[in-house]
DNA sequence: TGTACTTGTCCTAATTTGGTCAAAAATAAT
DNA sequence: ATTATTTTTGACCAAATTAGGACAAGTACA
């Protein structure tokens, strides 16, 4: 599940045409379709706004929002997976040091 | 371990001092420091050189060098485990479809 | 045809990259 | 205890990249 995926979800259920939820956001439609096809970033302001208007968890959001950014950094890379493992042990690592 | 850990463990071995290292990578020592202290991202295309430097694997390099990429976004996020974990599935479903 | 969605091109502003340099701090040598 | 060497840190900077869109044209489809 891609943020993308979840918000064109919520705004499905809700019943709302791009153009509506988009001039929610303060944005304009196309932008919005690169959103939910994950080929745009969503500012991250917009998540509370999201979050407000459909009532669903803030958190999901964020972690997918987040999610999103990692994964258009990784996403033709060779070592990908081998460098989300480091990533994790750096940080389970660093959580460590700090508990 | 990060890149900046590896790179101060080759150059030791190595018997060189950051100046040293630093003039054949065409930086200066202070850069150099703060690459191996994480605090600053190395050009990838030094990658190369420090592989053919120390005769060590690139592969091994280039996975640290994203893996520090990767950290560099999520470590202040509270939620970054989550975060990798969704962004490793996204990385699996893409190989599975293009398998 | 009309409505909804997608896609390509373009743009500005913000951020990140990839450093420099000098001063400060730490370490080693005398 | 000084001095010399090595490393770290802070301030700053230009260049490259990404963010965050707008807008028009193209597609899908009922």
């Amino acid at each position: 599940m891609t943020l993308g995926q979840k918000i064109r979800e919520l705004r499905e259920n809700a019943g709302l045409k791009q153009r509506e939820l988009a001039y929610q956001l303060g944005i304009g439609e196309g932008f919005l379709s690169k959103v939910e096809n994950d080929q745009k970033p969503l500012k991250r302001d917009d998540l509370s706004k999201l979050s407000k208007l459909f009532k669903t968890p803030i958190d999901e959001l964020d972690s997918l929002w987040l999610a999103n950014k990692v994964y258009s950094i990784v996403r033709d890379e060779e070592s990908a997976l081998t460098a989300l493992k480091v990533a994790e042990e750096q940080l389970k690592y660093k959580n460590f040091k700090n508990a």
